[in-house]
Formats: C-alpha cells, sequence, structure tokens
DNA sequence: CTTATCTCAGGGCCACTGAGATCC
DNA sequence: CGGATCTCAGTGCCCCTGAGATAA
C-alpha cells in the first residue's frame, strides 16, 4: 500500500536509482578532481582526441553555453586545453590535458568498482536482459523528445 | 566499436536514462507549478498529511538545510504552508496547500502519461521483469551508500 | 550539558535564455 | 548578407558544509 507507486513505475525507481549512484561515484571521483558530468566529455575526447564544443555540447545533449560553462571548470581544474583551430577562426578545439589522461584510467576503475558493486549478484543474463530493457526505454524517450523539440 | 560501455554498463544507461526523462516531464511538471525534485515531498504530504522538515529530509533522503531551501521555493510558489508544531517550539510541521493538493492530479497524470509512452511497447512481464531488476540493483546501491556513511 | 531541530551564510555545479562578437 | 561558433551576463535550481539560535 505504502510503496505501490514504486514498483508501478519503473521511472521512479530509475530516478532514485540515479541519485544513489552519483552519490556514491560523484564523492569517489572528486577526489580525483573528477565528475560525473564530465564523464561523456572525457570519454569523447579520450576517443577523438580532438573536438570543438559545439561537437561537445551535442553528444552530451546540452546546450552549448552549458557545455562553455562546464569546459571552463574542467580547463580551470586542468583536465581539457583550448586551442585555436587553424582551418576556422571563431572555434577552438578542445583536447585532454597529459594530466587528466593520466587520471583517466584510475577514474575508470572507480566506476567500474561501483558498477561490480551495484551488480554483484547479477548474472550475464541479468545484466544483459536489463540492459537490453534499458536501451528500448531509451530509445522511447528519445523519441518523445524529439517530438516534442517538434 | 564506439558504445561498448554503454551496453556493457547498464548504470551509463540509467544517468541517460533519467536525464531524458527529467527533460521531458520537468518541462510540462513546471507549466503546473511542480518539479521532479519536488515529487518525494508532495506524495509524503499527500499521504501523511502533515510532517516535520526533518522527516522530509530523511524521506527525500538530502541533507537538513537543503531540505529547507526547496521547502522555502515551494513555500514561495504556493505549495506548502508551515505552521508551528503545538508539541516541539523548534518545529514547525508542513503540509500541502489547497492548491497543490488539487494540481496533484493533473500533476500524475503528466507522469503517468510520461511513463506510458516510455513503456508503450512493454507487456507487463517486461515491467515486472524491469521493476524486479532495478529494485535489486537499488538494495545493492543502498548497502553501498550505507556501508560509505560508516 | 547534551542533543535535536531549524535557520543563515556562503559556495559549487549544472542547466537555461538572451544578447553580442567574430568569422565563414 | 545570412548562418555558424563561441563568449558574456544574468537567472534558477539543487545540493553541500559550517556556524549559529533556540528549545527539548
Amino acid at each position: 500500500m505504502t510503496d505501490t507507486d514504486l514498483t508501478t513505475h519503473p521511472l521512479k525507481l530509475i530516478g532514485h536509482l540515479h541519485r544513489s549512484f552519483a552519490r556514491i561515484v560523484d564523492g569517489q571521483l572528486r577526489e580525483l578532481g573528477f565528475a560525473m558530468s564530465q564523464l561523456p566529455v572525457l570519454v569523447a575526447l579520450k576517443r577523438n582526441k580532438v573536438l570543438p564544443q559545439s561537437e561537445l555540447a551535442r553528444i552530451a545533449r546540452v546546450e552549448q553555453p552549458s557545455m562553455a560553462q562546464l569546459l571552463n571548470r574542467m580547463e580551470r581544474d586542468g583536465l581539457v586545453q583550448r586551442i585555436p583551430d587553424p582551418d576556422d577562426k571563431r572555434s577552438r578545439l578542445i583536447s585532454l590535458t597529459d594530466g587528466a589522461s593520466r587520471r583517466m584510467p584510475k577514474g575508470k576503475a572507480i566506476m567500474d568498482a561501483a558498477c561490480e558493486k551495484a551488480l554483484q549478484d547479477f548474472s550475464q543474463a541479468d545484466i544483459d536482459q536489463l540492459a537490453a530493457l534499458l536501451q528500448r526505454l531509451n530509445v522511447n524517450l528519445d523519441r518523445v523528445g524529439d517530438e516534442a523539440d517538434k
């Protein structure tokens, strides 16, 4: 009776889940100088070496000024550097600093350890099933969001 | 190759999911004067009529000053009222305003509609399975969080 | 005196909008 | 010129810590 909403609404569970996870991981990452909101940026730059701000905003799905602000903090904290784009003088290209690159594996280890603890009693089949269900949810929500954008 | 992390880490999917969902629902709720972070408070007060601030902080799992600030905004927006606790002169009791009570069903309808869209191609078995998996995750994360508190 | 409840002050983060500057 | 890219200024929300006031 008291928690019917919770069980019938997976989306509320997800909110709670996200907060718990953020609490745990964010606290540990902060000791390394990282933050969860930076992860999409860090991962994208790890893969692509160099990207313009607009592309990072697209990847992280935030507006451009939001990304600029995030990159300001990351630059202040010595995680990224901005260098002028030789091909487009309006734009600057973002890349990871050596320090950030060096600390990335440690950050990944923190994430992995947290994931492992969270999934400790899950079989591989459980994990696969969960991932499949969540991906379907993601597809649905993305479609709704795109429709709302019109 | 490009999104191995995403599929192997349900917890990243959840982050993305939470953001997409918040985007959609928060926007619609705001037109009603509600916000997602207020939901735990609104629901708890709907059930219990009257609660002290400390209890609300515990339910929403935030620190007390954070809850005070949230309640300040909610009071400013006419969602809750604070009345002196006759039994404890340190404390004030929080309750929903009539206006907020009246608008709650409409807010719930927004949530339900969003959930339905998100889950539109899910069978009942899918939903049950998803809820079960998410609840196991929640239990694990709560335990990790409690351990970290020491 | 100790503990519980709440307030105040201040800070950080993340996101937005609106208004430019600069360059393609 | 029109459009793309980024910056600047201002706002709001949400969460935190630390330092009180006041009452149990």
